[in-house]
DNA sequence: TCTGGGGTCCTCGGGCCC
DNA sequence: TCTGGGGCCCGAGGACCC
């Protein structure tokens, strides 16, 4: 036994969070083919109607005894809305994540539709991350589903290069959530990432520094965590197509087709180097919220629709930041247009603030600055360069009071700036 | 029948200052 | 006075991720 850990990297990845989660809401739906995303549910209904069935009561989860039949059926889905994850039976008909509902209603008609639940997906991931930091203190999170953990100093995580440690809490994982997840171990992230999706779902990979040939290579490029449709076309475009043919590429030939600092990268990633340090705590950059509108509204004919939604995105981003105990200073919107372009005005304040109304002002000016020919079909308003707010001498408008009433200038943000 | 919401990071151009 | 570069910040856009 050497006296100097090796270092060891787990990613661990929960199998089909947000469907699992349902599933064990709904077991009733299991083998069904089921999409969770779009709005409204008949849910709430078939549940209200349980509530003096004494039998579900007493159960503990009245959710298990509503009826199939009760749920909302694809094809009588109105509205519209992507599809945020599909159960493996409502794959089978083609069906994929980031699908409009409409196109899978005709794929599969009769498949079950579930809102989307953040709150609920929230609540267990908080739980299965407790566990995991009971086991292994050094652990980094990675949006609600994925968590990065250092084993190179945890008591056991060196053991058959970490499998030991990953089965101990893929165990406690299960036992205390009924959820399963796969891990992959290796000497970085990089490596570790793509080796927790080797033997999905509820499995284990360990990938060693000499396995980079047989394991990494053989994969496609768009498996590198970073090299998204539009790198991976480009690198199609150059003939390569596998991890293993990017590493033919010399270093230099890569900074000369895609830039310095992304060539280097790509090269570094190729041979699965990778010195990121799992991150333990981290401070949120910006906060925003953004809506898609029913239909598509235009600046002039809709102005006081858009008006009073312009004003709760506002609201909403002041409360968050409060909640959380930021202010910002950089206000910014977004706007989407019916042809899908994507508008981006920023503006930053010499104060901080989390205060509705200055997020509102400022918002305001920047939408100044945009063209409004084509009807919108989205908004978002946002705020960055946050600080804590405790941590600021004295800024204005941040104090506990909530959220300001928008007042009688409700709807002139809108109008009066437009033209 | 089109295509969510909430983020992060990078690049590039312009303005400003030294 | 003119020119040029580097560093920095800001704003816009784009790629990518979950």
């Amino acid at each position: 036994m050497s006296d100097t850990p090796i270092r060891r990297i787990a990613h661990l990845d929960m199998d089909a969070f947000y469907a699992s989660v349902e599933l064990l809401r709904y077991p009733q739906l299991k083998g069904l083919p089921v999409v969770i995303g779009g709005g409204r549910s008949a849910v709430q209904a078939a549940l209200d109607k349980l509530a003096d069935d004494p039998a579900a009561q007493a159960s503990g989860n009245p959710r298990a005894h509503i009826p199939v039949e009760a749920f909302q059926r694809l094809k009588d889905y109105v509205g519209r809305g992507v599809i945020t994850t599909a159960t493996y039976p409502a794959r089978q008909f083609g069906i994929g994540s980031a699908m409009g509902l409409m196109k899978a209603a005709k794929l599969c008609p009769q498949a079950i539709q579930l809102p989307v639940d953040f709150d609920e997906y929230r609540r267990f991931s908080r739980q299965f991350k407790q566990i995991i930091l009971d086991i292994a203190p050094q652990m980094e999170n990675r949006g609600v589903d994925e968590v990065y953990i250092d084993f190179t100093d945890v008591p056991g995580g060196q053991r058959e290069g970490g499998r030991v440690l990953a089965r101990l809490i893929q165990k406690n994982i299960l036992d205390a959530t009924g959820l399963t997840c796969s891990v992959g171990v290796a000497p970085n992230k990089l490596l570790a990432k793509m080796a927790s999706e080797f033997n999905k779902p509820n499995g284990i990979a360990i990938v060693h520094e000499h396995d980079l040939q047989s394991l990494i290579w053989p994969l496609a490029c768009r498996k590198i965590n970073g090299i998204g449709p539009k790198a991976d076309a480009r690198l199609q475009g150059y003939g390569i197509h596998t991890i293993g043919e990017l590493a033919a590429k010399s270093e230099q030939w890569l900074i000369d087709h895609f830039g310095p600092s992304t060539g280097s990268w790509m090269h570094r990633a190729a041979w699965g180097r990778d010195d990121r340090p799992v991150v333990t705590e981290s401070e949120p950059v910006s906060m925003s919220r953004e809506t898609t509108f029913e239909r598509d509204l235009h600046a002039v004919r809709d102005k006081a629709e858009l008006g009073t939604i312009f004003t709760r995105l506002c609201e909403q981003v002041a409360a968050d930041l409060q909640r959380k105990g930021y202010v910002g200073r950089t206000i910014g919107i977004k706007l989407r247009f019916d042809d899908f372009k994507i508008a981006t005005r920023d503006q930053t304040l010499a104060q901080y603030t989390a205060d509705a109304r200055a997020i509102r002002d400022a918002a305001g000016q920047c939408l100044k600055r945009v063209p409004l020919q084509r009807r919108l079909r989205l908004l978002g308003v946002r705020v960055g360069s946050l600080a804590k707010a405790d941590e600021l001498p004295a800024v204005a408008g941040t104090a506990a009071h909530g959220v300001r009433e928008a007042g009688p200038a409700q709807g002139d943000i809108w109008t009066g700036q437009l033209f």
